[in-house]
DNA sequence: AAGCGCAATGATAGCGCTAACATCAGCTGG
DNA sequence: CCAGCTGATGTTAGCGCTATCATTGCGCTT
């Protein structure tokens, strides 16, 4: 059985290398030759291998061995038009809440074999435009998103792409195509329930200056307003301090100096985020201030390190994982539906106040 | 000065859509036709500006805005091999840590428009060889990857796509081209030091059960032991307890717990990060131990976190910022250079050692 | 035995871009 | 007055893969 080949004067010993563009790698013709087969046969047994024999399977997955074989998956992406890259938008990933998301959609969607171009756009619309552009010319097959307020441009460009989009980490009522987040709205007004509840009358507020935390900042607002239109001698005081981005411990610290300046007597201070709370708790202590009884703090994002500070920190819990699980999963069905179609679907998952020890549940 | 289009029999009115494997979207050649140039000049207004005529420039640049172009990155790097694309390589990215670093090469890249493909490797060695395959795929122009542990066939990998290969967050010997990181080994010798000084002489150790963690924990021991053999009589004791990843807060707990009911005498714990040092805390004080005269407490990582807990956690910090930042230029660098070749280069950032409140600079 | 369906494989023609070379006008200098 | 250069632009031929259609061989029906 030693194989003849003899009369095949098409292998001139170089493998046809001879060419400037090509780039040396090891191509798939290079493993079809070595499988003897097409290189058709070849892409079929790694892309849809039940289409192909079994014998024929085992002889390309052999070669493919035997050449050290890595797919060029640019070639394959402008031939099939599908890249099978998510690209996924968020403003900074240095941030646990963000990171928690991205880490949960690129493991989720590893199990499909795709793969993740990570854009940051900072907390400017103006950068996020310019973000999309630039992935966008990688032709990703999804889109996922941070927010829900982009410029005409993007807007315009994402619908543009016909490619699924994902929304996440706000509410809209208006989507792009597919939305999962949560109404910081919401947020603002339940914390102000569960404060105003607890009996506090008297709030400081340490937000971040960015859009989401001014919603989460106008949802508190408005349900103080109403619970003091209720009762107008209800003394109800609101005083709000806006921390410079990136939001961090000494943010809060300064925030909550100003805050005690402006506001000597303030009960509880509510923060945009846990990061800023902890500054508040640390300025407030190194004042000699008892939390809660003299100063009562709400942080948000029930970050890991939340329920450790002493005293532990009440916050507002946001399942960043979940967030991102359902979105890879949404797209992952959605690529297998091989449907483009905006969905137009919302899905809220919500929010949960943690009640730990620095806010008292009655203060009587 | 109207046009006449009369005699041009080449475009039918439909702009030659009708090819079935058309992406539908706007092409080179559609601008070009805008432009009244040819494709090619389009082509390199958009890549090479400085080899076009201002005019030319001009004309393209508004073709570009009308026909509302996006440029098909996949069919560029086919055609150039030239991606513009770095792949990053990390365990985790919910972790601060690491987060830091890929904000920041991120970052720093974006000024060059070359993106991130980013991929998780977990901490196994096996995940991380079948995510640099899946990377490579994509014809990345460098690889960015944490840690210098890696099996053959990634090595192999990587040396045989010719492309810029970085390895961060570790120190080694023999990296495979660029190294930019601190040696862990250094860092457990230089905590082991400064505990000593502090006059400390039993040691528990909460660590989490990674590769990193064990260099920490054996450059610790090691010093350890050379202190005992000086003095045989110093009445050194170390326990090690190893937390399951990824490291949390209850794993710290957990850890304190197992040390504590082991040694209860135990003076000082060591932790692999600021969160399991926030763990061990916790259970310290829940045990009503004061820290950190009951009790020391040393973290590594300096977290946001970290100098706001109370007492303020001493700890080991790292400028993964830092690390992602000289990444990224080297990288750029290199390209610019148009050198693929290994520099085999290895850069020490160092560490420091932040004592703060959990640890005492001289007891007795 | 002819006809059909089906599974497996092969041949061909692009995907949308850019490297490399070709062309062409305008200009210089001997 | 034309070879020789320079700068701007055009033409051609791929990059390495996959969609699509064509081909082949085999078993089954009637």
């Amino acid at each position: 059985m030693g194989r003849s080949s003899d009369s095949r004067s098409e292998r001139p010993g170089h493998h046809g290398r001879d060419n400037p563009r090509a780039t040396g790698a090891v191509r798939l013709s290079d493993v079809a030759a070595a499988a003897g087969v097409a290189a058709m046969t070849v892409s079929r047994a790694l892309n849809q291998p039940e289409l192909v024999s079994e014998r024929t399977r085992e002889r390309v997955q052999r070669a493919v061995i035997e050449t050290g074989y890595v797919p060029n998956r640019v070639a394959g992406a402008l031939a099939s038009s599908r890249s099978k890259m998510v690209a996924v938008l968020v403003p900074t990933v240095a941030h646990s809440l963000f990171a928690d998301v991205v880490q949960s959609i690129i493991d989720t969607l590893a199990l499909e074999d795709y793969q993740v171009l990570l854009g940051l756009t900072g907390y400017q619309m103006q950068e996020e435009a310019a973000v999309v552009d630039t992935v966008l010319s990688r032709r990703p097959d999804a889109v996922v998103v941070a927010g829900t307020r982009h410029s005409e441009t993007t807007r315009a460009r994402l619908n543009a792409a016909r490619i699924p989009v994902v929304e996440i980490w706000d509410m809209s009522d208006d989507p792009l195509d597919m939305l999962i987040g949560f109404s910081h709205h919401a947020v603002g007004a339940a914390v102000a329930d569960y404060l105003l509840d607890c009996g506090y009358r008297r709030f400081g507020q340490a937000m971040a200056d960015d859009p989401r935390s001014h919603q989460r900042a106008d949802g508190f607002n408005e349900r103080i307003q109403n619970a003091q239109e209720g009762r107008p001698d209800a003394g109800i005081q609101v005083t709000t301090c806006w921390a410079d981005l990136p939001a961090s411990l000494a943010g809060g610290r300064a925030a909550a100096a100003s805050l005690l300046a402006e506001m000597p007597d303030c009960e509880a201070i509510v923060c945009g985020s846990d990061t800023l709370a902890m500054g508040v708790m640390v300025e407030a202590q190194s004042r000699g201030m008892t939390i809660p009884e003299t100063l009562a703090v709400m942080g948000f994002g029930d970050m890991s390190f939340a329920a450790a500070t002493w005293p532990a920190l009440s916050t507002v819990r946001i399942d960043g994982a979940e967030i991102g699980r359902l979105t890879a999963e949404h797209l992952l069905k959605r690529f297998n539906a091989g449907n483009p179609e905006p969905v137009n679907e919302v899905l809220d998952v919500g929010f949960e106040i943690m009640a730990r020890q620095t806010t008292l549940a009655s203060r009587s």
